[in-house]
DNA sequence: CGGAAATAGGACCAAGCGCGTCCGATTTGA
DNA sequence: TCAAATCGGACGCGCTTGGTCCTATTTCCG
């Protein structure tokens, strides 16, 4: 299923709610409820982007998370990478040298990087203001329909 | 990560060194040597495999698997596919109608859609074949690198 | 000046599921 | 008739994910 975690699919609710909001500053409470996500898991949300630089935190009272960039600037594989670490499709590519017992006998060895690039390639190229499918006010917007991602011909 | 399972790995493994092997038809147990991996996730795969048409099954004494179709005519997708299931980032899309406390407040329904057909149009590209890179006969290790498998353009 | 509100950064526990294993039934060649 | 192999399913361990909570820190408002 190729699945990414639920915590990045948040993520991507979340981002795209800041972004049509008229506060640029919104705390975790309020955009739990305007989710309508439970609110400690946005508040977990919040804070791991927060580590990310995808949004930047404003403490105190009165406080709340702001966009550091605008939604269009905000690929797709940002926010997996924020979650779910580097992108790759196999486990056998970040280090772990000496893990598989047999690395002589693995006719595949060093493959799999084309497509990982590939697949990054492909993320890196969706804004998640193309999934929100409404920039809030950018100066250019940059498509109302999803355009074909420069990837393969389909 | 946007890790695929282990078992789709290994199916990739078992693919390849049954591509590069004289006889047409080889038996679980002498993939398991062959390739390193236990016997029984060996034998997982390959009834999996079989489920899928992707390989045959021929069943007695001396019998064994065959590829029901040459390596370059099997894609990544398929394997994927037979492993985990319908290809697609998020849960929302097979059938999960109402399990989304809140659809309607959900900004990006049905946006992840042209993302998921573009990371199947990219892993529809793929063969085995060229994940294990080498058409036919194995003297040796026949290059070191890859060849950019015609995906994106980087 | 004090209290309230909010983020920051952990730790913690429970549930789900991936994954390896094994068993019996069936088929087929020697 | 026996042996070798696939086929189909079930079972249980273990890791990872997820959701929750607690405490410290910061900052605005009365």
């Amino acid at each position: 299923m190729l699945r990414l975690s639920r915590l990045t699919d948040y993520a991507v609710v979340v981002l795209a709610r800041m972004g049509e909001a008229g506060a640029p500053t919104q705390s975790a409470p309020g955009l739990a409820t305007r989710t309508g996500l439970p609110e400690p898991t946005v508040a977990k949300v919040l804070k791991i982007l927060a580590q990310a630089g995808i949004v930047a935190g404003q403490r105190g009272a009165r406080g709340g998370y702001r966009l550091a960039r605008p939604l269009a600037a905000i690929s797709l594989a940002d926010v997996i990478v924020a979650f779910e670490g580097p992108i790759a499709l196999t486990a056998c590519v970040d280090g772990h040298t000496g893990v598989c017992e047999s690395e002589s006998l693995c006719p595949v060895r060093g493959r799999w990087d084309p497509v990982n690039r590939a697949i990054r390639t492909a993320l890196s190229a969706i804004s998640v203001a193309e999934l929100a499918g409404r920039p809030p006010a950018p100066p250019a917007r940059p498509a109302e329909d999803a355009h074909p991602l420069s990837l393969a011909a389909e």
